[in-house]
DNA sequence: TATCTTTTGTCAATGACTAAAGTAAGTATC
DNA sequence: GATACTTACTTTAGTCATTGACAAAAGATA
């Protein structure tokens, strides 16, 4: 991604996004407002939302009431005019929604798997997408595909993903094929904390987001935007060395020893129950020892990359299956008593839950992020 | 830092730095070659380069040999057209450096401290700037800062520095009016960090940088921009807590226990030996099982934080005091051997020396920087 | 010398923006 | 009800950075 040059297309996508982006956070809103929001001119703004609700984005809906002179007519973003679909793939089921401009979701349709095969998956995929895009597929403007694992966003291949037996997998390029449509592949995490970052109450410039489930993920946000680092290997959260105490190392299934996943993970809680015999599921009641353990050490890792980066806003994402009893509540105090950061308070942390749909979402989210931000590099 | 609309001034601002940067990284080179370079017109280039060269940015120097036509005329930064200072604060002096605009020293002059107080530190910053940069103040384009502790670069506000006894101090402003000249304020790790991203070695997109020395810091970089978090409060690594052995805990000054500034740094080893009864310096001989346990910590450390950001390099930028024996190596075997991500290979791992003067000029470097790069931001 | 190559410069056309002026559609006041 | 005032939007004319096409410069090559 070299910067791009300067040009007249550059300023008109800058102001494009710029003026949608004012609509989606603000709306509705009159094209006076806008002005005064973008530091655009009048003309301009007339000129660039004639464009856009032209080609559906915006529509004029009510008009406000006079405040002493000629009504605003307002805007707001258009839901007929443009769609984005998003897929979340697991082993056994490609789960897809369908989302108007603003994020709603308007439709979804799951497909199951065959195998894990990539074109397969591929195929099930564009199936799901097809189904539940309905009549709507000439108005689709792209396919977001969240994946479990290591996923590189900006080659499309995806690295590494254990659920899927995946290695250096074309995903993106395969699933535009199936779907002709343009594809964004991500992560699970990074998929999740789009869907956040388009929703107002998550939408801090600071961010970091965390993902408990099976298995352990994290993502970076920063000035805004999503983080992926070198060949999009960030996020390895799960596989840092845990803090440990007096007790005997535990192995991880990576081959390495009491890293993270080993303690904070439903994974490594569960191992933990078959170590000591006890060949039952979690409870989070019995259990309260090993969940109390987990969440202490979750939250010590936790606080530690917080530390580095200095987020103003950390949100831990839940698997539904594991809202475990208090496990949030502890994970969230153990948090809070180890960020000690010279002068800074600690950020606020936030608990939510991220389910099969928030991650299809949040998939979806990241095509039409792409409408609501012009990137100066190309 | 509300995104800016885009017009003709941000354009020209963006081309010029684009220009700018192809010069000094691929320096000297032929209005062709940016053409290439940069994807503008051959029209554009003539017209941009024209006007750098008459504000004394750019100059003509060679003519390079022709190639089967007519001969390239080499354009290079000017030496002449600009400078900027740096200054690193400590608590007894304030060493500035002034560079041109390749970032080359052209005069340092040091001043000491009456005192920590913070108009008196501007006073002492801005005399060490006025005497280095003698009779180049008028081509003077700005000041940068280097202060030990918490910066946020953004409000130019110091929030917290141990060895100056600051809380807060709005150091910008003093020094902007005791020098008068725009002035950029940064951290130690961030200056350090700004100067080697300047030079073509270290100048990698994704970047973890760590600082060693009496104390210890991070620095990020993403997507070739250092990150400041929330309120510039990002690389607090020195107070994260260290993985603990089966030994009692080891309380550190901030009042936590077994942050990674009691191993890792100068400070908690020297304490190490204090708290053994022994009333002398660090032997790197003598002492290598505390150096080792040292190095061992801060290289899980490290890596830990390298996993959650997957930078493609590490830096680890050793004070000359701290540069003790095979300390460096060491610190760099254990980062190597705990860096085990799923399907992505370590970071490469570098280790470098970072002087005062390293950090002045990393200061002047930050001022640069503004040229090089047009930020769609403003 | 004549031709080819490569680099650099010039100029009209394009188009996105802005300022200024004009139009639209209300409220406030007498 | 007529006039003045306010606020919202639109139109017009002008600015300016970029570009494509062409021209000029300057050496290589045959």
């Amino acid at each position: 991604m070299k910067p791009r040059a300067g040009s007249k297309a550059l300023i008109r996508e800058i102001n494009e996004a710029l003026v949608l982006d004012v609509v989606r956070t603000q709306s509705p809103v009159s094209r006076a407002a806008i002005t005064v929001q973008t530091g655009l001119s009048a003309a301009s703004v007339t000129g660039i939302t004639g464009k856009l609700i032209n080609s559906g984005l915006l529509v004029e809906t009510e008009i406000a009431p006079s405040t002493g002179g000629r009504p605003a007519r307002l805007l707001e973003l258009g839901r007929e005019g443009v769609f984005a679909a998003g897929v979340r793939l697991s082993a056994t089921e490609a789960h897809a929604v369908v989302v108007d401009l603003r994020g709603d979701v308007v439709a979804t349709h799951s497909e199951p798997l065959a195998s894990t095969e990539p074109a397969e998956a591929a195929a099930a995929a564009a199936r799901a997408v097809r189904v539940a895009a309905d009549g709507r597929e000439p108005k689709l403007i792209g396919v977001g595909a969240a994946v479990s694992g290591v996923v590189d966003q900006a080659s499309g291949l995806v690295r590494h993903s254990g659920a899927m037996s995946w290695a250096d997998i074309a995903f993106q390029e395969l699933l535009e094929e199936a779907a002709d449509h343009p594809v964004i592949i991500d992560s699970y995490v990074n998929a999740y904390t789009r869907g956040l970052l388009f929703d107002d109450v998550f939408a801090g410039r600071e961010m970091l987001i965390f993902s408990v489930g099976t298995s352990l993920g994290a993502a970076v946000v920063v000035e805004g935007r999503i983080q992926r680092g070198f060949n999009g290997s960030a996020g390895g959260f799960a596989h840092s060395r845990a803090i440990t105490g007096p007790e005997p190392a535990r192995p991880c299934h990576c081959g390495a020893e009491d890293c993270f996943e080993t303690r904070g993970s439903l994974w490594g809680m569960q191992r933990e129950l078959e170590r000591h015999g006890q060949d039952r599921r979690l409870d989070p009641d019995g259990d309260s020892a090993l969940i109390a353990d987990a969440a202490l050490h979750l939250g010590i890792g936790m606080a530690n990359i917080a530390k580095v980066l200095g987020p103003g806003q950390v949100v831990v994402g839940f698997a539904p299956e594991a809202a475990l009893g208090t496990f949030a509540k502890q994970t969230k105090d153990a948090f809070v008593r180890q960020y000690d950061h010279a002068n800074t308070p600690p950020p606020i942390l936030d608990t939510a839950i991220a389910d099969p749909v928030a991650l299809a979402r949040g998939a979806a989210c990241s095509v039409l992020a792409g409408l609501f931000t012009a990137s100066p590099t190309g």
